[in-house]
DNA sequence: AAACTATATTTGAAGTTCAAAGTATTTTAA
DNA sequence: TTAAAATACTTTGAACTTCAAATATAGTTT
């Protein structure tokens, strides 16, 4: 193959994987919940698993880490809060911020989550055989920082 | 680096790639159009994009390569119709369907879109210099695919 | 023709998100 | 010290997205 094409390949594979993929697994993983009977939204997991993702787990800081408005969240945490997924109190030496906490309910879920996530990953891994490929890791790894900027 | 400390990784950032990359994709696009005054929205974009990769763009088609309802579709495409982004006819042949057009305004619309996507993608490949690496293309290759089946 | 299947549209409800306006707390600076 | 500014969060209203159920329309089968 012409170097040139295979370059232009290799181009359209990056751009599909980064605009095709993700919807997919998205959906595939909403399916997951839904046939276990759990009744939360993909966007309620994610704002469970930014807690615990989050160093601070503060309104601001977990919504940054969603990249949505704090104002978003906030809506998004009363319900998870109401339906006994999130605890919710008042820093002691900051009183404005408010931390949020995961409750044992929402621990379960994530568990459930993560499982999800590594069957998937395990599974790609096994199916193409890259366990052994140090030079696809470390590009994975450059392209991972390069979108965290 | 132990063997089993660098799979966990590479698991892990295979992992972030799949999650966290794709939505902040999405963010910096909806900016870039946003800044160019162009007034759709990705989901949108995204109809539009669709309309184009699909062999027999019907309303049924349209959908299952978006991954959502034929009633949703339906929604959207009424705005876009509206605005004068799409053309929408009775198939002669199966009366039953409805085959939808790009409309030259759409068609420019995508001209931005495959620009930031190129340019995107370009200066992933520049910045990490992994032009070369033909294990990373065909690992890519077999996600890309595995994701597809 | 009647019943059935396939395709698409309409409508109503629920969820997500943002922006703007408001409240409470802390920090800064005059 | 105290008034102003900055920070953290909540509330509300509007726009958008999506789905499910009900309906409409076109084609197929018996």
């Amino acid at each position: 193959m012409k170097e040139e094409t295979r370059l232009r390949e290799a181009r359209a594979i990056v751009n599909e994987l980064l605009v095709d993929i993700f919807n997919r697994i998205l959906a595939i993983e909403g399916e997951n919940l839904k046939q276990k009977g759990i009744k939360l939204s993909m966007s309620e997991i994610h704002v469970l698993e930014a807690v615990t993702k989050v160093l601070e787990p503060t309104m601001t800081n977990i919504a940054k880490k969603l990249g949505i408005t704090v104002g978003s969240l906030t809506v998004s945490v009363n319900t998870l809060y109401q339906k006994g997924y999130l605890s919710r109190e008042r820093d002691q030496d900051d009183r404005r911020k408010v931390v949020i906490g995961l409750l044992p309910k929402a621990e379960e879920i994530l568990e459930v989550h993560n499982d999800f996530h590594n069957d998937m990953v395990n599974s790609i891994f096994k199916d193409l055989g890259i366990d052994e490929d140090e030079v696809l890791i470390s590009s994975l790894q450059k392209l991972s920082s390069y979108f965290k900027e």
